[in-house]
Formats: C-alpha cells, structure tokens, sequence
DNA sequence: GTCATCATGTAAGCCGTTACATGATTGC
DNA sequence: GCAATCATGTAACGGCTTACATGATGAC
C-alpha cells in the first residue's frame, strides 16, 4: 500500500521524504494519507530491499521537479521561490530515485490480483492505471465491481433495524451503488478506448502521448 | 471501535460471540466488520474491565433473542428451529450481558468529542444514534460534516494530474459531497424532530416509542 | 536569539488481521 | 465415522499512528 504509493511517486521523478508526504496529502489527500511515522522507516525498507537509491545531492532534479506546486499564498510563494534560488542546505534532504528492481515490484503491486482490494487500495492503484497495460487496467475494473456488487448482495435489507442503523446501512449501499456505476463508466471508457486503438491504427495520440517521461503500459501484462 | 460495537449489540439483549459477529456481518457488514481473532480478545477484555458479564447458562436469553433470524433457506430454517427446540449443548457458549459499567462505557464511547472521526467510525456511532439526547445526535452530525467541509477544502483541485489519478480524485470528492448532502438531510430531520418535540407537546409518539425496551437518549447528553 | 518551517528519524503502542488449535453437535 | 457447522480461544504478525528526539535554516 504504501510501497505503492512510493515508488508510484517516484516514478515520476525523484524526490525526498518530506516532499512525497506533501505530494500524497495535496495530491492524493482523499485516497492515500500517510504520517512521517511510517513513511521514513518505509523509505528506508525500500532502499535496503534495492528498490530506490539514494541521490548524492544532485538537487537540480529537485528544483526542476517542483515548477508549480500550486495553492500557495504569495507570501509563502515568494518564500518558496528565494529558497530555490538560494536553494542548498534545508539540513540533509536525503533524496530518492527509483531502481530497476523497484519499477519491477511498483509492477508486481499494482497488478497484483492480491487479497485485501479495499477501497482505498483500489483507488491507489486505479490513480496508477496509466502504468497498466489496458488488458490489466479492465481487469482490475472488473475484479472490483465483482467485489462490490458481492458485498451489495450481502447486505441483508434490515427491516428490523431502528431507523439510525437503517439510514447508515442504506447510505453505505447507495455509496456502493454509486461506486458501482462509477467503475461501469470507467470499464465502458476503457473498453472504447481499447477498440479505438484496434481500429485506427496508430493515429489519435492524445490518449498514449499524456506526459513526456513515462511510457504508458510499463508494468506488464498479467491476465 | 470494536468495544463501541460489541456494547451496543448487548444493549438489545444477551448474546454470546459468534451471533455477536455473525450479527455484526448481516446488519452493520458496511460499516461494521469484525473477526473471531479480534472479537473474542476484545469480549474477555470487556469482562475483565466488568463491562459486560457472562451469563450462567440462562439460554432462554439467546432463544427469545434470535425469533426471526431473517434469511435462511427452508433447509437452514428447518435445520435451525430443530436445534431450537433441542436446545442446550452446543459446546460452552458464553452468553454476554451488559453491566452498569459497561452502559456508562458505551455512552462515554459513544459520544466521545474524540479523535479519529473516519466514516467507520461515524457509521458506527450513528448506527446507535437511538441512544443518544437530540442534541448530541446534532453535535455529532455536525462535527462529522465540519470535518468532510474541511476535506474537500483541502482537495487541489488537481490539474497536473494524470486522468486516471483524477478521475479517482474526482469519484472521492463527489464521494464527499454526497455525504454530506445526507448529513444535511440527517440533520434537518434532527432539527425538525426537535422542534416537533417542543412544540406539540407530548403527542405523536410514533418517533419516541420505536421500541420496547431502551428507553431513548439513555446515553446522557454532553454538549 | 528565538520561532516557524523544513527535514529525518526512532519507539511505543493500537487495532486489527490471518493462521492455528480445540472441541461439541448434527447430518449423512 | 466423517464432514460441516457452531463455538471459543491463542499466537504471531502487519501496518499505521502518535509522541518524541534531533537538527538545519531563514525570518523577524
């Protein structure tokens, strides 16, 4: 989950600890939220397994990494901006970079078909889905529709329950519901894209060519 | 969280574990989930702290408790309202019930101004909204919808990102907002229902009789 | 010189899970 | 007798949090 989150991160271009808190909390406030607790000795587990490095300082990566961090208030903006000029020092600001091994498991996490898909699990990897093959992006879609249409079936419609359990319970099944809809959005979105690709052959690059860095679909395909 | 559940299960009458969690599962699934690893520690910690008491094998308690368990197939019924009739046995089953201890617990849990305010949590808390005074109930909607106000303030609205991160981004804050249009409604209903009170006094009784025993707002007020 | 912010880390603990062990009862 | 279900428990571990410790830097 969190190794997810990380390396998902870095992907994009290397980072330092404080900084990929920052991101997941503006960023992926809603799905993914994490405490520096858990982040460094996650860091730290991920460089001693191989899967990111440490950079020795090259802190223009840094600075070209952060042209418009956004919501600022312009106190705080120019406050930011003299820092970059300035930019070195800011204490050792260990910055990391991902590995080969490291994009081979970031791989192995996303498409994994593994056990515990909550939602919050789900919706990390679905905000990666750029780095699945299409196959393996519907694939995904559908192992949790499946999951969420199991749970709406499980829910037994409690007529005996006061009225304050029953508004949560229906409240949590119109939510299931709308999720539910949600993803046959996304799968219908998917399934067009997919046979557009079939079809006109190698034109329309809108969809494949969203960022420079980055190709899309390298995390393989499994199913 | 789990005490909170296991407490206002007890409230409705006497149960030993396994119905504990098998009721848990069938009414409160959405919001409320539990193994036996989780529950059983957690029923001897309450007897411990003299939250709750074990029944010396009074099964009436259990067989009065479970009339209409709701749905089973014919075969299930059958097989079910023959152990019934047989009774007894069934290795040990320890029958819970609540003490004056652990009624005071539950209400201190119950309308804790406390920390981690999740939607579980809140399900929770709210699934036992009976047991509360009106104006707790109101306060608890309202913390609950200051901080999903404050969420979705916190969202940027996040441009640079890729579609996929986005539409995910998006889904949770439409998410969001849905809760709180349903807080909203919880708490005109509240409102409504309060003034309704002191108003036409004493008349309509169909809001504050719903059931037999618990007496409502039994939980005390703070706030 | 002190405060806020940036930055990294460690320690303790909470709350839950899975997996395992045990045993009674009933249906076939 | 054997499997399924009911029923209770223990042990080990996982993932994350809070609280604490440390330190550099720039603003005032």
């Amino acid at each position: 989950m969190l190794d997810l989150a990380i390396l998902g991160l870095l992907k994009e271009g290397p980072l330092h600890g404080y900084e990929i808190r920052r991101r997941l909390r503006a960023q992926l406030g809603m799905v993914a939220n994490v405490s520096f607790g858990s982040l460094y000795p996650a860091l730290a587990r991920l460089e001693a397994a191989g899967d990111v490095e440490a950079l020795a300082s090259e802190d223009d990566e840094l600075t070209t990494a952060l042209p418009s961090t956004g919501s600022l208030s312009g106190e705080r903006a120019a406050q930011r901006a003299k820092r970059l000029v300035g930019a070195r020092g800011r204490r050792s600001r260990k910055v990391y970079r991902v590995t080969d091994a490291g994009t081979a498991h970031f791989a192995t996490l996303l498409n994994a078909s593994s056990g515990t898909d909550d939602s919050r699990s789900f919706g990390l990897r679905w905000s990666f889905a750029r780095h699945l093959a299409p196959s393996s992006r519907l694939a995904l879609l559908e192992r949790r529709r499946a999951q969420l249409v199991q749970r709406l079936g499980e829910t037994t419609d409690s007529e005996l329950l006061d009225p304050y359990a029953r508004s949560v319970v229906k409240h949590a099944a119109d939510g299931v519901a709308s999720d539910i809809a949600w993803l046959d959005d996304l799968i219908e979105a998917e399934r067009t894209s997919m046979s557009d690709m079939s079809t006109s052959d190698r034109i329309a690059p809108s969809a494949s060519a969203a960022r420079g860095a980055n190709s899309p679909a390298d995390a393989g395909a499994n199913n």
